[in-house]
DNA sequence: ACCTGAACACCGTTCAAGT
DNA sequence: ACCTGAACACCGTTCAAGT
């Protein structure tokens, strides 16, 4: 059933997502759902932990920077196939059982590659908001692939106000440039994930020198 | 108006939000908002301009690191006096002038700055999805002080089930350590955001070493 | 005891009926 | 022409009425 939801939200995002429309597709009468879970907020929790599921735990063994950067590329991925879950990551529910493990590994990742406690935090802390912050961003931004940006990009360009030139003008520029070259999801995420790990490392390489943390 | 919808839903949430509160709120009948208002997510994308005007300009003069450090404070700032904001970011619909200046304020800083133009796009990109993210995750996270914070570790603690001590070890040292020390939203927020100007930092120079760009 | 369908209290929005 | 209130098509959820 959750699995259904998850189908169903993927389908026809969280707007079209009822109980009703849910309960059509399974087939069955839209009370019948209240004898699995007790209301929407917790169907909804369930589907965004079993997103979680979907999430590689980091392995130490790879060295703490490959691991990071493996699970926050498998975290994103997981947030592009199922661009309703980020916007529901507000739910002040208690995180499910997937949520706890993937972040369990996170912190023994990082404790066994030497980070003190406090730098654990703030790197799990850093790189989820960054992951989070991304997909928000890329389901906010309407285009998909390089060769759409390049197009919607100059399409913007063509009919932009002549007021909206002397307003903007370095918007205007940045602009342009992106409808010569395009726009690539994948790579803008890995340059700024690879930008957050050099930054761990100086924050690593700093907390390394006061042994007593 | 649009001001009166940005104070209800501070006070009520998102959630709270209607049209028919916000109507009664300012002593109207309900349709008279759509004498100004097309719908509701005209209205809604026209308070998040207005959450948008509040964040400052990053001026250029003072340096690209201080100002981007300054704006990305002032951006969180704002998403935090208006929880429901970062929420409403996903609206497909398009960015408002207020948006639109800032993120053209923020080209033109780190392009005076002597950043390249792609790089200007990552470092823009990588900054806003942090701070975006942060507010998310904060939003999330049900504690609001520092003391609060301890608190709330201690509790989760005391009635953790014995079976998840043994499926989270990990996570819950980590929470224990958290109870004893406390977790402060602000300056969790600076730690991860200089780490990033960081990363920014190692980037600029590498892209100073390709003068083709 | 269990299932279920009508019903309730809402929502955003339409639209015809008043002025 | 403008305002407005009833009405429409929905929603999540309750609850009594059937089996």
């Amino acid at each position: 059933m959750l699995r259904a939801g998850v189908a169903l939200a993927d389908d026809v995002g969280i707007d079209g997502f009822t109980m009703r429309t849910l309960a059509t597709e399974l087939g069955v009468v839209p009370m019948a759902l209240y004898k699995h879970v007790a209301n929407k907020q917790e169907l909804l929790d369930g589907m965004v932990d079993l997103v979680w599921s979907e999430v590689i735990e980091p392995r130490a063994e790879r060295g703490w920077r490959r691991a990071m950067r493996e699970r926050s590329v498998s975290l994103r991925d997981a947030l592009e196939r199922h661009r309703w879950a980020v916007g529901l990551m507000e739910a002040h529910g208690r995180p499910g059982p997937e949520n706890l493990r993937q972040h369990n590994a996170m912190m023994g990742c990082l404790r066994k590659s030497g980070f003190s406690f406090r730098t654990t935090v703030h790197v799990t802390s850093t790189l989820d908001a960054y992951v989070y912050g991304f997909a928000l961003q890329q389901k906010t931004l309407s285009f998909e692939t390089p060769e759409e940006s390049a197009e919607a990009a100059a399409a913007t360009q063509r009919d932009i106000p002549p007021e909206a030139a002397m307003l903007y003008p370095h918007l205007l520029e940045v602009v342009s440039e992106l409808a010569r070259s395009g726009y690539d999801y994948d790579e803008e995420f890995v340059v700024g994930l690879d930008l957050i790990l050099d930054g761990v490392d100086v924050l690593r390489s700093d907390w390394r020198q006061e042994p007593a943390d």
